[in-house]
DNA sequence: TCGGGATAGTGACAATTGTAATGTTTGGAA
DNA sequence: TTCCAAACATTACAATTGTCACTATCCCGA
């Protein structure tokens, strides 16, 4: 199977080519490092599979899988990416993308992803699927909640948070605590990187 | 003093508008959130000072302020941002800002800095500053780090980061150490904030 | 007037995270 | 060969972070 990976980021390439190329009948005939390069590659070179960030600077993934999809239906591709928020998965399905796998799935999942829907069955992690299921809830945080995850996006840690607002470190926690809840998040720093990430989406 | 303030962040815009309220002689004339508005608003009005976000999504605050600072070199520019690592800073001064403050300072600063500038001074702050006079570190990561720093930065925990690398979480934890020391941050959420920013910088 | 949500608080607890000191091994570079 | 840096490890400690249970106030809308 002829494989290309898309990221900009060189060191997930790497590892991603490593880790796959312990299976021989995966083969991975490209890399790009943006959403135009990707493109490019595939209109010049006979390709089977796409594994393709979301997040990257000038075309992005989703904008790029279009483009791959409208003019070459049969080529595969699988969306990578760090959080399975609900926008990205429903965007990536809807310009055609077959799988949908978390950066931080094992390796054996990835593959087997990549097998199952080299074998024609659309598939999306699960934790992600998780997400998907339950979207209509329009998570909307309150306004003292959202100044605490712009807090915290900046580096603030609770004591500074609670310095700055005028209340307790103790409340600080709780509403972090709500927050997580909310956003389906486990700690601070996922809530800074799901912060970042919906900033560089919009 | 005329002031405008760019970011494309409402709760910043928000956020310093009350702040600067409370000083009489500083006027609020503007928001834009995106560097093409901000030039756009400055060409159109009289301006004495912009506030300005570096990163933005389209024209960011850098080649906005370079345009601005070329067409109207007698508009004051103070960047406004969230690390005060050495690029950001360097571009900031070359492109023509006389001033560069965190977001995180607190707000006496962040008038005195307005004020200072306005009256001709320019002013980094304390810092960023310190970040920028030992410039020529370079400060690499090697390999692993660079791993471990990419795995927090997709938000996993110690634990996770240990199963994945087949290490100790004892040895993450040191490395983290190690890698906080270099990059100058504290925890690891700032770790994963200053990735992304690194990443949305390229 | 009766909820209900947002906001704020306390205290106790558990888990995670970060620091420090110290040691081993290994693969180059001088 | 000798030395150094990187990688890995252990142990112990301290600080921060996150959770839970329970309370209280305020304000708004049915």
């Amino acid at each position: 199977m002829q494989i290309l990976l898309v990221d900009d980021d060189s060191l997930v390439i790497e590892s991603l080519e490593i880790l796959l190329s312990t299976e021989n009948d995966l083969c991975i005939t490209g890399k790009a490092n943006s959403g135009g390069d990707a493109v490019q590659f595939v209109r010049e070179h006979p390709v089977d599979m796409v594994l393709m960030d979301i997040q990257m600077p000038g075309m992005d993934g989703i904008a790029a899988a279009k483009i791959i999809h409208d003019e070459f239906p049969q080529v595969k591709i699988i969306m990578l990416t760090t959080f399975g928020d609900y926008q990205s998965i429903h965007r990536s399905l809807q310009v055609g993308a077959s799988g949908f796998v978390l950066k931080s799935d094992d390796v054996q999942k990835q593959i087997m992803t990549i097998r199952a829907v080299d074998a024609g069955l659309p598939v999306i992690s699960e934790h992600a699927l998780h997400n998907y299921a339950q979207p209509v809830q329009e998570t909307v945080l309150s306004p003292r909640e959202n100044e605490i995850l712009f807090a915290i996006a900046n580096g603030l840690s609770n004591k500074e948070i609670a310095a700055q607002l005028f209340i307790t470190e103790g409340t600080v926690r709780n509403t972090i605590t709500i927050i997580l809840e909310k956003l389906q998040l486990r700690d601070r720093t996922q809530l800074a990187i799901y912060y970042w990430q919906q900033k560089a989406l919009r």
